[in-house]
DNA sequence: AATGAATGAGCGTTCATTCAT
DNA sequence: GATGAATGAACGCTCATTCAT
């Protein structure tokens, strides 16, 4: 059962999928999303920008949750990364609108100071979670000696990106009936090649 | 001498630097910044969806003509994907928040449909111009035998998406004080492994 | 105890007769004269269009029923006209700007076309109203043998803007002090030569 | 050869039959128009107000010397008064949509304080010498021992309105292919029931 | 706790008027 | 004298926020 916060959020994301931007939504969609009136929105929150803000850092915490729970020690290196990039594609699909302001960084500039900050610290925080896990991820590979351990961020940082403007390009551009399967093998392989 | 619808895109590209996001910018601020009346603005444009829109298809212009002016046939793969780099983080560094808005495709949706859809067949077809000249300057490897022709679109997106996220990397968030040079070199070296 | 809705009407009505002209109105006067806000008066109505278009909607049924309710089938046809004449005087001497608009047919070129539509419909429908009661009265003479069947539809036109012009030279123009009574009875007997 | 004055004046003119209402006419309208530049006009009138009021002056001017001219004291009562409606339905026909603003009085409200006042004198004294003329038309009648001298003040506003809101009805409402000898005729009618 | 009617600051846009050329 | 580019006051409308119920 979700508490009225939660059903903000909720509020909030499906306009994020379905409006076109983030600045065109309005607190009577949102009241109305959430089945609430306008007054009850504010009863849990101080102002649009602390709701827009929180509804980020929710989505960011339930991503990061359900992409650090997805590896799985006993597994090896190919199918930890095909496991990845597959919950990464299915995030991602369930929001495709979100993950891309996410990964321009424009977010933060939607709000004032305050949340600018919050949000920027989180952001921060959640990339550098994130490389934990690809590291992780990575560190399979090198156990199983497919590879050399990756030391250079820059080169964790390249590889994060291309997973996910793989993903977009997957989503938005592909135009050959590509199977998810293979479009992910293919993603696997690239990588391969970067670690090399 | 720049004329007065000059004047404007410059005023916007300046709010685009300084001002927090697209949608907070007014009108009021592009004239200030323009040092014009607010009248001024539209006896040279109809809209402010018109001026927004019709300062990204300034921008984008402008670099793409700076892009393509820059491969040099008499000059080698390295040399040409270097100097690609090199000018794409000059233009990148002038202006990094369009480029991260444009990059997220995020674009588009700030307009009425009208301004959206040539908006986005002006981007549609610049990214499948950017994508000429990426292969013209793979070609130069090819013919060079450094490795063999790339015929995966897969791959040329996943090339111009990595270049482009170095740079941002480069930017935003590269901690070591790496010298541009290395720096360029470290992309080159990774788009090297991941064409081979 | 009026709503939101009439309480604009009113403020409107009341605009009317001090304003100047029906195009001089503004938002914010309608709002202040309603004593609320200006974004309280969106509430009611989607437009200013909407609202002085409706308005006249309001003031055109409320006039229409207070002349029609006047007629009484069991007085004779000169109390009936008397009384038609007087209850005209009294709605156009409350408001005679908005009659002398209305009759001049000016109204419908103030709004969009939409508005402009709906309102020349209820225009034309009011008037034929109009002419059937005054067709009601003058039938009263007739079975009274005082004047024959009048069957010209122009002398029926004649003989309404007979009464409204005459309303208006007794407002605006009369000089002798005249009594209202005997304004009435002189309109009441050039009605009987026009139809003799 | 019109002067800048009167290119105005009938630049004006011309926007007043085709535009839906006065106030929506523009500086720039009347200018290109004239064909001049929107400068040029303010070399010859101060202020919007004033281009309006004079034109209006104008057409007043112009409307009561034809109707003036039109009198021919060797005709007789009838020839009179018909020459009288005929001239009247021309001019109103040229220009339909100024008369009824004319009429109805709604003129004056236009403007600010200073144009009002000299609007509303010219057109008191454009009605008496209207009046003037009637009474000059009808003292045929009475010389030609037609009807007695009309001495009523109400009885001459009575005609001229209904000569007014006849041709209105013939122009707009008319639907009977009424000849317009046929029309003038029966205003001839109703009006010699009206003196009678 | 829940509501939604009421609000007004603030924005985009228009257009009469000015003034340098 | 003739011009039209430049201007900014003013208006219609929106929407985040408040508060009485």
């Amino acid at each position: 059962m979700l508490n009225k916060k939660e059903l903000i959020y909720y509020a909030v994301i499906d306009l994020f999928k379905n409006k076109a931007n983030i600045n065109n939504i309005k607190i009577s969609d949102i009241a109305k999303s959430a089945n609430m009136g306008k007054g009850t929105v504010y009863e849990y929150f101080r102002s649009k920008d602390e709701i827009i803000s929180e509804t980020i850092l929710y989505i960011i915490e339930e991503n990061t949750n359900k992409i650090t729970s997805m590896f799985n020690h006993n597994q090896d290196f190919k199918i930890n990364m095909l496991n990845h990039i597959k919950i990464l594609l299915e995030l991602i699909l369930e929001n495709s609108k979100f993950h891309s302001i996410f990964m321009s960084g424009e977010m933060s500039s939607l709000f004032d100071q305050d949340y600018e900050h919050k949000l920027m610290n989180k952001i921060m925080e959640t990339k550098k979670h994130y490389f934990q896990i690809l590291k992780t991820i990575l560190n399979k590979g090198v156990e199983e000696n497919k590879f050399n351990k990756v030391l250079d961020p820059y080169i964790f940082n390249a590889i994060g990106n291309t997973i996910f403007t793989s993903i977009m390009y997957y989503i938005h551009e592909c135009n050959d009936n590509l199977e998810v399967e293979s479009f992910i093998e293919k993603v696997y392989n690239l990588i391969l090649k970067m670690v090399k």
